[in-house]
DNA sequence: GCCCGTCTGTGTGTTACCGCACATACAGCC
DNA sequence: GGCTGTATGTGCGGTAACACACAGACGGGC
């Protein structure tokens, strides 16, 4: 497998020159299943651009449960506290599927930002797409129903993904959509009976999409939909929105 | 009454060359309980500072189920899209309690963002700040009780009020947390029993702060903390997190 | 002062999910 | 190829919140 920054779609969507001065700081970098890139209160060292890993947001309660809010692929980038001025956050980011990401340096990134170029249009467009995915996940947390949530989960864990098969146990799972594992093993085995994914120990293999659409919540699709409204028409198109 | 832009966090923390290139523009501007200030997918055309009133962010479902996402009042602004670069959201903003806020048009908005002054890192960090709701609002829906939830929304409105007293029908504390309004009867009810808040038709007044603070969850704790420390130290500090 | 619309209170039955307990089955490893 | 730890399956009782139905009660407006 080769590897290159263009993998990740918004160092693919840089200009030339960004492109240029940033090569030499990106860091290729493998990253584990459950590896933590930060924890809360933790001050972020580098942002990382995900190739083929794919990272969970998620908040810890005191009690140990946990929920997560977004989840972070080829898409995006982890690390938004960075140019936002925080530097750090209550929430944590651990690795779901094992791949690789390129790194970038706290200093090198925030100078880049500074710039005020296609990379900072970047940056706060993507942004604003995870805040759509946390709003997201707030009301449908409240509303649907674990297998809707769980066929939203698969569905946009699959879009960040090469292959059909997801490695996870099902107790990850249950830990991300903040269920039981009894919940997720009850709605798998539905969704197995109906011919949409088969799985063995540890392994997801999604057989029939439709399926799971036709299953999935309307949050999918919102997120989905926006992602691709906001990253879609970004290069050079510097004053795009003052002209608006 | 007297009204003044530094009623506002945001525009109080202002730099005085900004605070004077932007007094014309900002217009005052009375909200009413239920005012809409955007809709999903509608071009917004201005940025709202609140300085008494208090507006919901908030996604409504299909089915017309809805659920608040995140608060704004005198510590933030409406229309974040604006400087993100998106300039709509899939979600709507609606005034909860009503009073005032001060309005900018987005041209001005998006200039003064693109000054790369205090006004930036003001509007990035209360951005950051706003994630945090986010991603706490999630948690708090998937695994805390009503009650825990009517707590946290009790006091962090108050916290946005010169008075005690909320002008609001349990109806629509329902909508806002996306429960059913007999459920708030119920929590309402009890909190009552306590002591800790009395009401009647459309006004809850609190009367015992503490005892809130001793049922809520803490999520309640993790936001406000989490604003503080992203607020608190921006003025002045223009190269802090690039020093660091 | 009365009327009527809205808001609040209460009951009943239902359901989705939880918590716990334990049975079973896979898969890597010596 | 058997052992062992981890992953998955299943059952049972409990409960928080739901949906629906309706009773009562406040309060602004004529």
């Amino acid at each position: 497998m080769i590897h290159s920054p263009d993998q990740n779609h918004l160092l693919a969507a840089l200009d030339a020159a960004e492109r240029a001065r940033l090569a030499e700081h990106l860091k290729l970098v493998p990253l584990r299943l459950g590896d933590v890139l930060y924890e809360p209160g933790e001050q972020l060292q580098y942002a990382s651009f995900p190739t083929t890993a794919i990272v969970s947001l998620h908040y810890v309660m005191e009690t140990g449960a946990s929920a997560e809010t977004a989840g972070v692929g080829n898409e995006g980038v982890v690390g938004i506290a960075l140019f936002m001025g925080g530097n750090t956050t209550p929430s944590s980011a651990v690795v779901k599927t094992a791949g690789h990401a390129y790194r970038l340096d706290r200093r090198i990134l925030k100078e880049e930002f500074e710039r005020a170029g296609t990379m900072q249009r970047l940056l706060l467009r993507y942004t604003q797409a995870l805040i759509t995915q946390m709003t997201q996940t707030a009301a449908c947390n409240r509303h649907h129903s674990v297998e809707q949530q769980l066929c939203r989960w698969l569905l946009s864990t699959l879009d960040r993904m090469q292959s059909r098969e997801l490695v996870i146990t099902q107790e990850l799972v249950a830990s991300m959509l903040g269920v039981r594992r009894e919940g997720i093993t009850e709605c798998a085995g539905m969704l197995q009976r109906a011919g949409h994914i088969s799985y063995r120990r540890g392994h997801i293999t999604v057989l029939d999409r439709a399926g799971l659409e036709a299953r999935v919540c309307e949050c999918y699709a919102v997120v989905r939909t926006e992602m691709t409204r906001l990253l879609s028409d970004v290069r050079g198109r510097e004053h795009a929105a003052a002209a608006a």
